[in-house]
RNA sequence: GGAGAGGUCGCAUAGUCCGGUCUAGUGCGCGCGACUCGAAAUCGCGUGGGCAGCAAUGUCCCGUGGGUUCAAAUCCCACCCUCUCCGCCA
């Protein structure tokens, strides 16, 4: 791929005036649609400036035609006077595109100001649902879809992790919080191997199984990367930002992994494209304390194996529901209970058009724990990354369809583990697939 | 971090000094056709994207963004990226 630069959707002050323009929602269905559009949008619960859209949109298209006609005149004015190659009767001429240059300024800059807010605006359209996704107002009207495994049967009381984890020697908080603050901690021996095991596993599974690739991304980014996968304008006061070097610490490994092929034109043949990357993720997360973020299940850093995968229009449905069986091949490997769970349209949140949950139940905590969120974002994201195929050779580009899915996130299975795997001793036994990975312990004691 | 070179229509290159027939030439690749029993070779034609428009067509794009000019691939400024050498190092 030619190695260049991306333009900022944005400059100083936050009016986007480069090419990247009017490429979020389809604007055309906007602009046709705009009450489908409106109901659409209603039904996520999310404030977006429709009427606004449609308003310099229709103020755009007024005065490109008009500066447009403009620009022909000057440019057949200017080829003139090349040709007389300054001889007499050119005077007249350089007034003439003279002053149609400056109406021409004076207009273009009425249109890159309507394009910024116009853009802008666009960037904060959500994408829309998918039929299949129920209607409903936040998450106490999302769906079980399934629920697999049975929960163990305890003949003692089982402990949370942040009982058992101290004890047993593998997490420490106050060394974690004393180094680096609140909702620090750190793993330790078996604990931290137990971690290195499950994330070797897990990509593993998805390479030699189901066929991804493996990415090692990095782990900052540059500020297009976010809007691009839909994380800016919403989540900014989540995202750590090294001011120094305008660079953001990456939340997911779906930031990275959505911008692998930003301004490429793939091949129909290139598709489906399936990757996979182990990274850190860093949150910002300013909630308060309390039962929520008690234990190592709600960090400021934690670890998370990425799916992403780019696809179709027409098939990426029937890959959501495949992506979704991997997923749900961790857990049931493990010998874990867990469900899927069908978000809402209420509970849909900003990109996905439609989206799922697997959580894994903990019988410690004795609750259920979300290990992963599958999404399909359809074209949102392809359209801000200027991400596209060809079905053949010589045909018109088409947007891809971006999905991502944790394959799972890390403290949270590991505390699913050893939860469901303690003893009444309060040791852990090592579920069988990660033994090889934990060189033979079969328990931690 | 310092010094230098450079980013052109899939790839490779010409053009940039001296602004206007560059609405970007050439080769390769690719597509269609001719020749052929078939193929190679050869020959001919074609070969990007965005936006506006019912369309004809117009407009914009030579790394990105500005500026100068009647007119910018070409001149000026800033930034991004790549390469070479030096420095510094996990």
């Amino acid at each position: 791929m030619a190695p260049r630069t991306p333009p900022r959707p944005f400059e100083a002050g936050g009016v986007i005036i480069s090419w990247w323009r009017c490429v979020m929602l389809d604007l055309r269905l906007i602009r046709e649609r705009p009450d489908l559009v409106r109901a659409a949008v209603a039904s996520l619960g999310i404030e977006a400036p429709i009427d606004t859209i449609l308003a310099l949109d229709e103020d755009r298209r007024a005065i490109l035609s008009e500066v447009e006609a403009l620009k022909a005149r000057r440019n057949e004015v200017s080829k003139e006077i090349g040709r007389l190659r300054g001889g007499p009767g050119a005077e007249p001429l350089k007034d003439e595109s003279r002053s149609i240059g400056e109406r021409i300024k004076a207009l273009d800059e009425n249109v890159k100001s309507v394009e910024g807010k116009l853009n802008s605006a666009m960037l904060e359209m959500p994408n829309l649902p998918h039929d299949s996704v129920p209607a409903g107002k936040d998450d106490r009207d999302n769906v079980v879809v399934r629920t697999v495994g049975e929960p163990r049967q305890f003949d003692f009381a089982p402990l949370a992790h942040w009982d058992l984890g101290p004890t047993l020697g593998i997490i420490d908080f106050e060394r974690g919080v004393r180094m680096s603050g609140t909702r620090f901690y750190l793993l330790k021996g078996a604990g931290a191997r137990l971690q290195r095991a499950l994330i070797t596993w897990m990509l593993d599974l998805h390479v030699a199984k189901h066929g991804y690739t493996e990415i090692y991304p990095p782990y900052v980014v540059r500020e297009e990367c976010l809007w691009v996968d839909g994380k800016l304008p919403k989540f900014r006061d989540n995202i750590y930002h090294d001011a120094e070097e305008d660079l953001w610490w990456i939340g997911t490994a779906e930031t990275p992994l959505t911008n692998l092929h930003r301004d490429e034109t793939l091949t129909l043949d290139d598709l489906p494209r399936s990757y996979v990357a182990y990274t850190a993720c860093f949150r910002r997360e300013k909630m308060s304390a309390g039962r929520d973020v008690r234990g190592i299940k709600r960090g400021h850093q934690f670890d998370k194996v990425e799916m992403f995968k780019f696809t179709t229009p027409e098939s990426s449905y029937e890959d959501l529901e495949t992506m979704v069986a991997q997923a749900e091949e961790v857990p049931a490997l493990l010998g874990i209970p867990h469900r899927v769970i069908l978000m809402c349209t209420g509970d849909l949140g900003f990109v996905a058009a439609k989206k799922y949950d697997v959580e894994m139940w903990a019988p410690g905590c004795a609750e259920w724990l979300e290990v992963s969120s599958l999404s399909n974002c359809t074209d949102f994201q392809a359209r801000r990354g200027n991400m596209r195929f060809r079905r053949e050779q010589g045909a018109r580009p088409e947007y891809m369809h971006t999905l991502n899915g944790s394959g799972l996130a890390l403290p949270r299975t590991l505390i699913a583990v050893i939860e469901n795997y303690q003893q009444s001793d309060g040791s852990v036994v090592v579920p069988e697939v990660l033994r090889p990975y934990m060189g033979g312990i079969e328990v931690i004691r």
